[in-house]
DNA sequence: GCCATAAGTCATCGATTGATGACAAGGGAT
DNA sequence: ATCCCTTGTCATCAATCGATGACTTATGGC
């Protein structure tokens, strides 16, 4: 049997193949098109299945992008409350930021829910784990009266460098190796955290 | 004559006014659900008018949004070369990231882009701005080996703070005065910039 | 006041959307 | 080999999409 006739071959009934499949094809259209450029159809078809098992499995087309950006962030490390935040930004400048996410076509999922902004349940979504996951760790270790406000300067910071990578495509950021960009926004957030 | 008779009395036939006002109620509905999830009708309802008057005066949804969208934005008052790069951030700061676009429904124009980055016509759109308009102002005053990286993380921290300002909507920095955040994004940048 | 032109409306097309339920077929157990 | 439950397919619905062209109505010049 040629490779053809395997891929032409009618694929064997898994339900939970078939399903896992469904969402990593989800999760890679709506990272590139977004929520509302994204169908049902498209996403079925890449898995070469019929549409209908979309909403078998998922219910809907909301649950199903629900499911498929749902993921566990890792928290950022944020162990130690006296390691000193510059530590934390490497750290998640590596895990979050440099990171290759591939079930997500290279991109961030908060940065995926980012260009699906325009429905509010997603925008409420996004502020949520944004907040609860990384500012108010941030602020921790921060000190100081502002400590919120600087937090989320350095959380702009890092938000930003993801738009800029994966989002813009901006030259210099995107072909930077880790090492040196680290150093740059390591000195940046330094200058914040003094007093 | 009550006011609501004025309201529901035929509005007066003016081509100009019609456009403008179409073009308005576009940027603002482009602005909150992004270019999939705002329809034509969307946009028509606001202005009261019948959707054909769309594509009679625009040709089609894309023009529509081309022009909704494209605006002149202040080169960055990118005048003076000698003017220390934090002066430039300054600037941008208070006109760019600061402003209130109220016809953008508070936004600038580039992070509505953003939430229309699903189209790949408009994300190509949104790098070349970014890059022409900003980036290639900031690395010409950075001077460096790495001017070029550096001018690009100065503008993550500047787009970063736009999208978390009004698209993630985060507490402080919503909040925040204008000079406090100022102050601190002055730190950040001339760290940056300091050799 | 009439009339031509511009402004706005209406009906409708074809394609696509999310979603549903009836139906066909594979696969393991007996 | 047969049976039955699971898996997957098909046909289809109602709604909405962008878009088009024919029609109606208001308005300014005479």
């Amino acid at each position: 049997m040629t490779y053809a006739d395997f891929m032409t071959q009618p694929r064997r009934r898994d339900k939970a193949a078939t399903r896992a499949a469904l969402l990593e094809a989800a999760r890679l259209r709506f990272a590139q098109h977004g929520y509302d450029g994204t169908g049902v159809r498209d996403i079925a078809g890449d898995v070469g299945v019929d549409p209908a098992l979309v909403f078998r499995y998922f219910g809907s087309k909301d649950r199903l992008y629900g499911e498929a950006v749902t993921v566990e962030v890792p928290a950022g490390r944020l162990g130690d409350p006296d390691r000193p935040i510059t530590h934390i930004t490497d750290g998640l400048l590596h895990d979050v930021v440099f990171a290759d996410w591939e079930e997500f076509d290279g991109e961030h999922p908060l940065l995926v829910m980012l260009r699906s902004s325009g429905r509010t349940a997603i925008r409420d979504q996004l502020r949520e784990r944004i907040c609860a996951d990384y500012l108010q760790g941030f602020a921790e270790r921060m000190g100081g009266p502002d400590a919120a406000l600087r937090a989320e300067l350095v959380g702009a910071l890092l938000l930003g460098l993801g738009v800029m990578r994966s989002l813009i495509g901006s030259p210099a950021l995107s072909d930077a190796a880790f090492e040196e960009t680290r150093t740059l926004v390591a000195r940046m957030v330094a200058a914040l955290a003094d007093d």
